[in-house]
DNA sequence: GAGATAATAT
DNA sequence: TATATTATCT
């Protein structure tokens, strides 16, 4: 019964993109189905989150990426999401007026990958269609029963769909391969001394935006539970194959660089990020990340603009 | 400037 | 010795 997946991305942008959106609120469900049709993406609207629950499971493949409210009178937005994430692999954003980082931090605990604080600007819906991607899971192979999978390597229909999975690996991929599909003219010279296809390249790991939340998610708990927000563990909590410990005490620093800089700029503001914690830190009562966002961090790199610059409305 | 890798520190 | 943190290189 799944649909068929039609997913396709022309060379400038992911029109077509099917989104499904939740929210018990028809007003606001009208204006974020406008914009989002503004936008060129296929809308499918539910004010009911039970119903959508069904309506996903019974369409499977039917859409790339889920926008659900998070207070619902019939099922808590984080239960939907809990239930999405476990039963199908798409992409959750989650919306609310509550932009307190707490509520925004529980989101993503929950396994929302992004959250849009209302109201929600046409400008940030334009950017959804990043959070749309393979699963990270490089699944090797490993045909699972039960649910298949959709948004492949498929190009019907329309022109070039550079979707080029070659070895996989980064996944990430997808997102800069959309970005740099500028000419390829590469045959390159000089001095190309290949290495023995043993020890293949090293792959660039590219810190997409899930991830950097991902990580910030055991950085953030750990004033909560776990004392040790630290490369290792980090590293094992975000479960992403391939990954290396490295890779994530390399981003900590980054980030730490990021902090420091942020503190600087913004004279002891009064609540500061000490969540990401180094060694011991006396001041273990973190918590209260005052007003640093991860979003500005992420995007920093090589996702587009306003991305995610959606949290902003903490004034 | 982001990410990898080398150098130190714990 | 292993892992964390910092410095430097690409």
């Amino acid at each position: 019964m799944a649909c068929k997946a039609e997913l396709v991305v022309s060379d400038q942008f992911p029109a077509g993109l099917r989104v499904f959106v939740v929210d018990d609120d028809i007003t606001c469900l009208r204006i974020l189905q406008q914009m989002l049709r503004r936008c060129m993406y296929r809308v499918t609207t539910c004010s009911q989150a039970t119903v959508a629950l069904n309506l996903l499971r019974e369409r499977k493949g039917c859409f790339d990426v889920i926008l659900s409210d998070v207070h619902m009178p019939d099922m808590d937005g984080f239960k939907l999401l809990e239930l999405v994430g476990l039963e199908m692999d798409l992409p959750v954003i989650m919306m609310s007026a509550d932009g307190r980082t707490s509520a925004v931090m529980r989101g993503i605990r929950h396994g929302a990958c992004d959250y849009l604080i209302k109201p929600i600007r046409e400008e940030e819906l334009k950017n959804i269609w990043q959070h749309v991607r393979k699963k990270w899971n490089e699944n090797k192979e490993q045909e699972h029963s039960g649910s298949l999978h959709d948004i492949d390597q498929h190009k019907q229909g329309s022109d070039d769909t550079e979707y080029g999975f070659s070895a996989n690996e980064g996944a990430e991929e997808l997102l800069k391969t959309q970005k740099n599909r500028r000419d390829a003219k590469e045959e390159d010279n000089d001095e190309l001394e290949n290495d023995d296809p043993s020890t293949a390249k090293k792959p660039r790991v590219v810190w997409s935006v899930e991830m950097n939340w991902k990580m910030m998610i055991p950085v953030q708990q750990r004033s909560l539970v776990l004392c040790d927000a630290v490369p290792k563990r980090i590293l094992e909590l975000m479960n992403i194959p391939g990954l290396t410990r490295e890779n994530v005490a390399n981003h900590l620093q980054k980030f730490r660089l990021y902090l420091k800089r942020l503190s600087g700029v913004a004279q002891q503001e009064g609540g500061f990020p000490n969540s990401y914690c180094g060694p011991v830190e006396q001041n273990a009562k973190a918590g209260t990340l005052g007003r640093f966002d991860i979003r500005a961090f992420a995007a920093s790199g090589q996702i587009p603009p306003q991305t995610l610059a959606t949290l902003h409305a903490d004034l």
